[in-house]
RNA sequence: GGGAGCUUAGCUCAGUUGGGAGAGCAACUGCCCUACAAGCAGUGGGUCACAGGUUCGAGCCCUGUAGCUCCCACCA
């Protein structure tokens, strides 16, 4: 081994070893169980940043141990076509050479994508590897790929044939830049300063006028009605009655509806059927015209008149201009209110009439929704399934049409003939109505998410049926950032059960945003993300993985701070070099079975520690703890292991001994190996980079089996008796810590116990952890000679001669801390025995245990307050 | 308007069937003892936001209050 751990030397290399050797690969084995995770796509548009870092960390880390667990594990990797985000980026990209879209034509703008898809797919996977995610490259997919527009084009018939989608005018959301029609989820809102203008609407053959409030004046172009509330005393006169649209000076009627609110603002609404979707559903029920007044780039169409071709910001102030002029607005009243943005590009997004594809969403929402109630689908961490079932509760028809060109076309043709729809699993070449060649395909595409909704089961064969997706699906966990719960997990989970009659996974680990050391997000316009590679350069990918790890529950939030990579870099070079350790201890030494060697009472203690920690590392991987699981072996590895067991073992280690040497190196190898296999799936490269190195070992440690807990190797009781010689260990460093005595000054220390034998098995390690010269038993503090210090434990009583070291009012201080601590204790337990409840209500097994450190406490009292008189 | 989360040591955060408050970093003291100074030993530091309640017992369960964060809906 290497003496410094440096990550740079074997990352690289043993990710490619674990590759080329088909580590990584699952094949179908109905010897075993399957285990599947299918990767959240990332996006082609770029590169990953550190919420993916964590979120494959995440799946690996599970991947790993349940393949080690050995279970037929597969996690498979992708990349998502992301229709609106790339084709924002490559419109951009071509921008800067001076060209459009239209100059290139949609032939040569999908050559165009397909080329940086086949750029940044290979650099994310390059990426995802650096991270030393164990996924099955042999599967890799992306959502366009032959296999995945298979699963659309089947999906997407399927659903028209159930009349599940369907294509109609219906109120959207319009992004003016990106130019397409959005989905309600896509639609982000933000607070924004604005106006009510208050404007006057002259009532038809009188010299009255209603006043209506508007957020948007540039809209009244397409008023066709302004409505009152019927119940509105001030107003309900009206009813039936027309107004002049002011501007335009066309007529329109007023009519009575709900939708009007008495409170807001004149209590007088202007009806835009076209422009907002409340105005719609009045002018529905008024029978009311829909009078679009923008064109798809958000400007003015003729409808606006005089101010046609202008943007629809310029036309509201030169309108307003010009209402203010004609007296026409009489108030302009400040008005915080939420606009709607593209969550692509930022644009303010224009509610719009228009003809779009929608999915039908309340016959496959009520399946979807029960698959959670009954726990068939469950959250990690619980909560989430309310944010589920709040938004799958209240959806509404999904918007799937996109005026885009990136993406899966929409599968309908129309023929110019006879007008028929056709839409078939094979592309048509004459309708079927009326055998016209003239036919023609929809100019759009799919949502992405339409296609990432099939992700499950896409990858795995469908809408074929093959023996993987028979295997392997449903799925087992879904691994992802809450944020995209509606986006994704809820469009799944319905997708799966229509379409597979099946749920898609069982269980659904949630995980937040990584955020910067400030705690705000990361995001490029602050500037402030940082780069996993750069990290990984730096650091190496396993620290970067455990702190990802580290302090993390399930759907919380979390900092990324490279103060905290550097400490788990110092773990890593902790385990390295215990491992050194290990190994050239171990150099020339038949290393056997812990069953086969005398065990002293600390490689007991060590290995019953170790049984605990098996126990709780694989309870809380299981319950997707990852977390818990990491701190769980730090304190071990560190703690335990490093800064006791090492020490323990040195003694014998250097001793002349061969069999206790023998027995001391078979249990330090025993504890190491099977620690770096609980630590291989947080830390993939460090543990299988010394696993090598372990003596009797073969191969790669991704291979080898996760360590199962043995009871009989447990040693409940030794490990407790063990206790008690740590105990006097930590008791001399602190009093000789407290007396100022040097560390290298060795002290004899005189010993009134039970538990000679427990105290001379160990006399080595104590001598060498306490920094003493002798331990001598003696029945009374006189023996031990007259000016000592003393320190009461629970297994006894230590007198440390101190001679003219000792400070005497040092001392006196000392014990009276010590005395102000137990008596603290006897009134806890005394107080908890002295509760009748207590001791009636209460397990007897804590109540025991409580009467007996009761007992302990008093005890140790008596003794503390004899050496405070003694002084 | 509806919902969720957070509030624990100076900082960042764990704490999952209720049974003596934890880690990392920072601070203080002392140590280069042949794995590691990226280290070791020791120390200090918390009415677990506040107020009630349930319980023999509450950081944890219930009710309410305050502050912060997020999500959804949306009054033009």
């Amino acid at each position: 081994m290497e003496k410094r751990y440096d990550p740079k030397n074997f990352e690289d290399r043993l990710y490619r070893e674990w590759e080329e050797t088909g580590c990584f690969k699952a094949v179908r084995d109905d010897k075993k169980v399957p285990f599947t995770i299918v990767m959240p796509p990332p996006n082609i548009t770029g590169q990953l940043h550190m919420g993916h870092a964590m979120d494959d960390t995440m799946q690996d880390t599970v991947i790993r141990f349940k393949r080690m667990q050995g279970y037929c594990a597969l996690w498979l990797p992708g990349t998502d076509h992301a229709s609106i985000a790339t084709e924002a980026k490559i419109v951009r990209e071509m921008a800067e050479e001076g060209l459009t879209k239209e100059q290139l034509g949609r032939e040569g703008f999908l050559k165009r994508a397909w080329e940086w898809k086949d750029k940044y797919e290979r650099r994310i996977c390059t990426q995802i590897k650096k991270l030393g995610s164990s996924c099955d490259w042999s599967r890799l997919t992306f959502t366009m790929d032959e296999k995945c527009s298979r699963a659309v084009r089947e999906v997407f018939v399927n659903l028209y044939n159930k009349n599940l989608i369907y294509r109609g005018d219906r109120i959207i959301n319009w992004c003016p830049t990106c130019r397409t029609a959005l989905s309600d989820a896509e639609v982000e809102y933000a607070e924004e300063n604005g106006n009510l203008w208050h404007i006057k609407y002259p009532v038809e053959g009188t010299d009255v006028s209603l006043v209506v409030a508007t957020t948007r004046p540039e809209t009244m172009f397409g008023d066709t009605a302004v409505a009152v509330n019927p119940a509105d005393a001030r107003y309900k006169k009206y009813i039936g009655k027309n107004v002049v649209l002011p501007a335009v000076g066309r007529v329109i009627p007023i009519v009575g509806d709900e939708h009007a609110d008495m409170e807001f603002g004149t209590g007088v609404v202007k009806i835009t059927p076209a422009h907002d979707p409340n105005d719609f559903e009045v002018g529905q029920r008024h029978n009311l015209p829909v009078v679009k007044v923008m064109n798809e780039d958000g400007s003015m169409n003729g409808n606006a008149g005089k101010y046609a071709g202008l943007d629809r910001y310029e036309c509201r102030k030169l309108l307003l201009k010009e209402l203010e002029e004609s007296g026409a607005l009489v108030k302009v009243q400040p008005h915080a209110h939420n606009v709607g943005h593209c969550y692509r590009c930022n644009s303010t997004v224009e509610p719009m009439v228009s003809k779009q594809w929608f999915v039908k969403m309340q016959p496959l929402a009520r399946p979807a929704i029960n698959a959670v109630m009954d726990k068939k689908v469950t959250f990690v961490p619980e909560r989430f399934a309310k944010t589920y079932y709040n938004w799958m509760e209240n959806v509404k028809d999904w918007c799937i049409s996109r005026q885009l060109w990136w993406g899966h076309r929409i599968p309908v043709w129309y023929c110019s003939d006879c007008g028929a729809e056709i839409c078939e699993k094979t592309d048509p070449k004459v309708c079927p109505s009326c055998g016209s060649a003239r036919i023609k395909q929809d100019e759009d595409v799919l949502d992405t998410w339409f296609s990432s909704a099939l992700w499950p089961f896409s990858t795995l064969g469908y809408p074929e049926d093959t023996s993987d997706l028979e295997y392997f699906y449903p799925t087992d966990v879904l691994v992802c950032g809450y944020d995209i719960i509606f986006f994704w997990v809820s469009r799944m989970i319905f997708s799966g059960l229509e379409h597979m009659r099946k749920i898609p996974f069982r269980d659904v680990l949630m995980h937040g945003l990584v955020r910067d050391d400030k705690g705000r997000k990361m995001s490029k316009s602050l500037g402030n993300g940082v780069d996993p590679l750069e990290v990984i350069d730096k650091y190496g990918a396993d620290s970067l993985r455990f702190s990802l790890l580290q302090g993390v529950a399930p759907g919380n939030d979390t900092r990324y701070s490279d103060a905290k990579v550097e400490a788990c870099s110092n773990f890593m070079n902790k385990i390295w070099n215990a491992s050194r350790f290990v190994i050239t201890g171990a150099e020339g030494v038949k290393v056997l079975p812990v069953g086969e060697v005398k065990l002293s009472s600390a490689d007991k203690w060590i290995i019953s520690r170790l049984q605990s920690v098996i126990k709780d590392v694989t309870i809380t991987m299981n319950k997707f703890e990852l977390g818990v699981a990491c701190q769980i072996m730090y304190d071990f590895m560190w703690s335990d292991f490093c800064d006791w067991y090492i020490e323990l073992s040195k003694p014998a280690l250097y001793g002349e001994d061969e069999t206790k040497k023998q027995a001391v190196i078979s249990v330090l190898v025993y504890v190491l190996e099977n620690s770096l296999k609980l630590l291989h799936p947080f830390i993939p490269f460090i543990t299988d980079e010394i696993y090598r190195s372990v003596p009797g070992t073969q191969g790669t440690i991704m291979l080898a089996e996760f360590p199962r807990y043995n009871s009989k190797l447990a040693y409940k009781k030794d490990a407790a008796a063990f206790g008690g010689v740590m105990e006097t260990i930590k008791a001399v460093r602190a009093v000789k810590t407290d007396l100022d005595c040097p560390p290298s000054r060795k002290v004899h220390i005189y010993f009134a116990t039970e538990q000679k034998r427990l105290i001379s098995a160990n006399k080595d390690s104590i001598l060498k952890l306490a920094g003493a010269k002798e331990i001598t038993f003696v029945s009374s503090p006189a023996e031990a000679g007259e000016k000592t210090v003393a320190k009461v434990l629970s297994v006894g009583t230590l007198f440390i001669p101190m001679g003219d070291l000792v400070d005497i009012e040092k001392e006196r201080e000392r014990l009276n801390r010590e005395l102000a601590e137990v008596t603290a204790e006897i009134s806890r337990a005394d107080g908890k025995l002295q509760n009748a409840g207590f001791v009636s209500k209460a397990p007897k097994k804590l109540v025991d245990e409580e009467r007996a450190k009761l007992n302990k406490y008093i005890e140790m009292r008596e003794e503390i307050l004899k050496r405070i008189e003694n002084l």
